[in-house]
Order: structure tokens, then C-alpha cells, then sequence
DNA sequence: CCGATTTCTGACCATATGGTCAGGACTATG
DNA sequence: CATAGTCCTGACCATATGGTCAGAAATCGG
């Protein structure tokens, strides 16, 4: 039964990580939480929630399911861990916004930002809209007190913008779900993007002209001159 | 064990139908399966294709799981003909673009017909979008098909608005991406805005205002007068 | 009213899944 | 080297799920 552990060690478990130069003991912890982190996002990306198995995360983490228990207790305590890492890179791309002068700066660095989340996050992206798409059952409280007041914060600039002139009097709201569905999509449904791309993924080129032409629409669409 | 089923019959089967007029046989079949395929609609949208059980869409749609199965011989094959349906009312949406003079009939009409549709059918809406999202493993077929040779039929007829000069020279693409994931939002991430909307359903009016506030930054955007 | 066809269903099965656990292995420190 | 604390893992379990099937019930054609 437990005849050769040892050479079933030797097999598999040392030479895991490549780039193991010995780190401090104090680190192991972070370091498999990260490795199972990333690897969970992906799995839930592909197969949503309910898809995706503690065994096929295991396996793309590299790692016994025994062991991705050991760090995350449940399927669901690792999901929401997945989830909240997301919400907070999608928060951090509004800085741009808070900092600009106008409407112009802002919001196109706004755009800028949110395109380039959905090109180097789309694994994440899926996350979310999965999660938001069936009703948000495990992050409803971040929807309702940190987007809300997210929300809101902005809906005041913008109507300062357009206060000052500075921009068309459009809903703000309606301008900001344009610009989170418009960026967004190109992760989210990156695949049919794909597809309609001839199969190829979209090169650094057209990456840039998708920023721009998102850009141009938006902005001309709300008439700052870009 | 089978004491009471003309207890249970009384009970559960006749009256199930409240609309039963007493129809034809013929159409027994096609009656029974568009209750199931609203059902699983339904189930699919909430908890996607790995989190959805047959038992639950039997439930959903007031049948037997045997009885579901009778009609649908695998949960496959039940999802993928959910799908199809909603490809096909996604790609009649289309029509309004078709029968247009120019972009702004053509292109306005289009989003209003897509905003319906995101307002009428947001569970298509979702399912659609989590096939998409988990890279089309079930209708990948029709992406590279019937939804290339829409596009491509779509990508030509805004050129020809272009060159007439009754639009700005944008990417025809990236426009209708910017279409399709506006529109959708209002379904896939229906419940998100929701949310921001004090948690109540977006009023007549407030779709209303929706469809005004697309359809004017998407126009002006793309240089057509309103 | 009768046989044939279709519809329906409870009971069942093989499998897969999330999660547990006892104990082995490793690492740091004294 | 010894001890303590952390990390790791194969084996296991209870449960849930997709799917099957024999046969009952209803419906239809004549």
C-alpha cells in the first residue's frame, strides 16, 4: 500500500517549481496560495462555478486536491478569494479617473485602463461577469456598499463635467455601463472576437485600434473633443 | 408502493397546464418540450451549464426528471437546442438593419431591437453569453458560420454608408462590438445595475432612457445625426 | 370497445464530486 | 540530533448527478 512513497516523492513532488530558489519558510504559505489562486481563476473562467472541479484546479495548479484543501477549505472560500482579487484590480483601474483635469483625460484614460485590464485580465473578467451574470450569490455585498459608493462618486464627477460644460449632458450611469460592457467585452467575449478575427487572437495592432476606436466613439458620442 | 397513483395523478398531471384546452396529440410533444426549453432556459441563465441540474429544470418546468429525459435525451442536447433558439431571435434582431436606407435607421433601429431583446429575454441573453464566455464549446459551429458571414454581411453595408459619407470612417467591427455588448449589458449584467438602481428593476422609463442615452453617444459618436 | 402508439414515472445505477482524515515528510530552531 | 510546527498526500466517504429502464397510464385509430 505505502510501499515506494519514497520514490513516488522523488517523482513528483520536488521538482514541482522551476523557479524554486529556496525561500523562506514564512513565504510557502503566499506562494501555493497564489499558485492555486491563479490556476482557480482560469478553471472558473472556462468552466464557470459549477463546471469547474477542486480536482481540475488541483491538476492546473500542479498540486494534490488534498493539498489545494489544505489552503482553501472550500470550493467556495476559494471561489469568493478569486472574486474579491478581481474586484479589487477593476477598482484600481478607476484612478485614472479621480485624477483628470476633464472628461477627456479621465474618462479616456478610464477606457485606456478597463481596455487594458481586459487584455492582460481576461480569466478574471470571465470570473466576474459569471459571477454577476447568475446574480452575484457570493459577492452581493461588495455590489451593494463598495460599487454603489464607486458609483456614485463617479455620477458626481461626471455631472460636475457636465456642469462646467465641459461634455454633453448625458446620463452618467448609462455612459459608465457603456464603457464597463464596451471594454469588458473584448475579454469576456474574446473568443467570438476571436472567431470573427479568423481564429487569431488580436494582434498588439489590433489591440491599439479597438482602444482607439472605443475611445473615439465614447468620447465624440459625449462630445469631448478628443 | 403504487396504491394511491390515481391519487397522485389527480393531483399533479391534469391540471398542470392551466391554458389545456383539449389539444391535439400531435402536439403534445412540441407543447411539452417548449415548457421544459423555458424552463432550462431559465436554470442555465441562473446557474450556468455545470450548475444547472436536470432535476432543477424538471422542477422548473413541473415535470418528472424521467419525463424531461424522455423528451431530451441528455442535458447536452437540451442546452444545445436552448442555445440555438436564442441565436436564432439574436440574428432576427438583425433585420431592422438590413431594410435601412441609412446609418441612422439602420444602426438605431438595430439597438432599439437588441435593447427589446436584452429587456425580453435576458435569460437567452445570459446563456448565450456564458456559452460565448466559456469559449463556445457547443456551438462553436454556428460562430464560425452563420455569425461570420452575418458579420461580414454587416461589416460591408456600413462600409458602403462610410464611403457614401453618411457616417465617420470607424472600424465597422469594433462598432458592432460596441453594439452587441452595450445592448447585452442591460441583460447579462442586469442584475448589477439593479443593484446600482436601488435595487429596484429598471422602470418603463428608465429603459426608456436607456435606449435614448445608447442609441444617441453610439450615433453621434459614429458622426450620424440623430 | 380494443389494440397500438405515445406519453409518463418511480426506482434504480454507475460515476463523479466536495470534503475529510490519519499520518507521513519536511523545515526551522535549540 | 531532537522537538515542534508546518506542509503534504493517498485513501476514503457521503452525497448528488446524469442517465436508464421496465412497465403503468393515457391517448388514438379503427
Amino acid at each position: 500500500m505505502h510501499v515506494d512513497h519514497s520514490v513516488k516523492k522523488f517523482l513528483k513532488a520536488p521538482c514541482m517549481k522551476s523557479n524554486a530558489a529556496p525561500i523562506r519558510k514564512q513565504n510557502k504559505r503566499r506562494e501555493n496560495e497564489v499558485i492555486i489562486l491563479k490556476a482557480a481563476e482560469k478553471v472558473f473562467a472556462d468552466l464557470g462555478f459549477g463546471g469547474a472541479t477542486m480536482q481540475l484546479i488541483a491538476d492546473a495548479a500542479g498540486l494534490p486536491k488534498a493539498n489545494v484543501h489544505y489552503y482553501f477549505s472550500t470550493k467556495e472560500s476559494l471561489y469568493r478569494q478569486v472574486v474579491s482579487n478581481i474586484f479589487d484590480v477593476w477598482l484600481q483601474a478607476a484612478d485614472s479617473f479621480e485624477e483628470a483635469a476633464g472628461p477627456a483625460d479621465g474618462i479616456g484614460a478610464y477606457i485606456d485602463a478597463k481596455m487594458e485590464i481586459s487584455r492582460t485580465h481576461p480569466a478574471g473578467s470571465k470570473v466576474w461577469a459569471s459571477e454577476v451574470m447568475h446574480g452575484a450569490p457570493i459577492i452581493q455585498d461588495y455590489l451593494e456598499t463598495t460599487l454603489v459608493e464607486w458609483t456614485n462618486s463617479r455620477v458626481t464627477a461626471i455631472n460636475a463635467w457636465i456642469e462646467a460644460g465641459l461634455m454633453d449632458p448625458i446620463n452618467p450611469r448609462h455612459l459608465l455601463y457603456m464603457i464597463w460592457s464596451t471594454t469588458q467585452h473584448y475579454a469576456d467575449f474574446g473568443h467570438q472576437i476571436q472567431t470573427l478575427n479568423n481564429s487569431a487572437p488580436l494582434s498588439d495592432d489590433q489591440w491599439d485600434a479597438a482602444k482607439a476606436s472605443v475611445k473615439q466613439i465614447i468620447l465624440k458620442g459625449i462630445g469631448v473633443a478628443i
